[in-house]
DNA sequence: GTCTATAATCTGATAGAC
DNA sequence: GTCTATCAGATTATAGAC
């Protein structure tokens, strides 16, 4: 049952397709980290490839469809990076929290175009498709939940939480890159947030019964 | 004595020339408003102020040049926005704070390109020059002695304070735009920062010799 | 699948006439 | 000061040969 879309008939030629596409993603992903995400160009990126511009067209059918992609390609890695198991599974909810606002922050500073295209909105006319921006509303619900666990049920508490994040995270890359000047602040930043919706989680011993309890 | 640039020699030329620099400088603002940032273009310029592109040059060495004069021109209105004399002068130091964080705020969100242009750094081959980068050097002095004031000499609060405005604005924009959910949360987040870096200020009546007793 | 050829348009910038 | 003319190139995208 082949296929209804362009795609060749043939199982072993989707493959190859399938390949090739994946490299020119790649290659993609490669070239606006190093030219800058505004600077992307189906020439230079079927050159490097070993394509001609026009070739790109045979695997994506725009210049958009290829940031769509990148978005999809990010998010996906965004979700993957949030959803990763922590050291200890048994750790308080604070730690949790504190252990998330790291990742977040590691994976926004350790590639600041992706964060650019996933984060900002810089592209003049590209939206990315709601596919593409699915694995990244389920990297947020997964972060609400975790909210959830620690007790926390003030609705802003997440908004703010995440304005303080993306906050250190685009200070640290506009003005501080490669360094850490607001690295360092994440844990604090963190603690501040926690004493001040759910001073609970800090104050209360490690038991059960005081986390109830405080609710 | 005549300038020396390819100014004209006369003073009522100059006068001329300077008042037509400042309406193209007033046609490009617009036109970034409503096309983007990146979408500038000497042509659309020329054609704003009913001029060819070519002519534009007459009053600009280069589209570099436009950027800076309006990165200039957004700094001094940043600098104004942020020396605004406070409603009462005898304000505590902490409602200065909170007036100064709410016109940060305003500041950045009444004009998303003005913002982009001042505090994200997207223009691929733009740097904005010293002259032009001056008055947002010495917006961030004021801030730094508005704390120093209130008695904040923590060197990592001005960082904290600076990220934890920044998220809120750009959350605000991104997700948000002409919306109020993130606008809602600065009162909130500045008495957190306090709260914070100096609880004293908060705690204390408003006396100068509790202020000196708890530092 | 990739190519050549090309459409159609946009870009910033310069030279020189008027 | 503004124009015409033009350079020298970029861009995305399509049509059709091989």
């Amino acid at each position: 049952m082949p296929a209804a879309a362009p795609a060749p008939p043939s199982d072993r030629r989707a493959q190859r397709h399938a390949g090739t596409r994946s490299q020119i993603l790649a290659a993609a992903a490669d070239l606006v980290r190093s030219e800058g995400l505004a600077s992307l160009s189906m020439r230079d990126l079927g050159a490097r490839v070993g394509m001609r511009a026009q070739s790109v067209y045979g695997y994506f059918p725009s210049k958009h469809a290829i940031y769509d992609a990148l978005f999809q390609q990010g998010a996906e890695a965004f979700l993957a990076a949030m959803s990763a198991p922590t050291s200890s599974e048994a750790a308080e909810p604070h730690e949790r929290l504190m252990a998330s606002a790291q990742r977040f922050f590691t994976f926004c500073v350790s590639d600041p175009v992706r964060y650019q295209l996933l984060f900002l909105h810089t592209i003049p006319g590209f939206v990315p498709s709601p596919e593409a921006y699915e694995p990244a509303v389920a990297a947020l619900a997964l972060t609400s939940t975790a909210f959830a666990e620690a007790g926390i049920t003030d609705p802003d508490a997440l908004d703010l939480a995440t304005a303080v994040l993306a906050g250190l995270t685009s200070q640290q890359l506009a003005n501080d890159p490669g360094g850490d000047r607001w690295a360092r602040l994440v844990d604090r930043a963190v603690l501040m947030l926690l004493t001040d919706f759910a001073p609970h989680v800090l104050t209360a011993p490690p038991t059960i019964t005081d986390r109830k309890a405080t609710r």
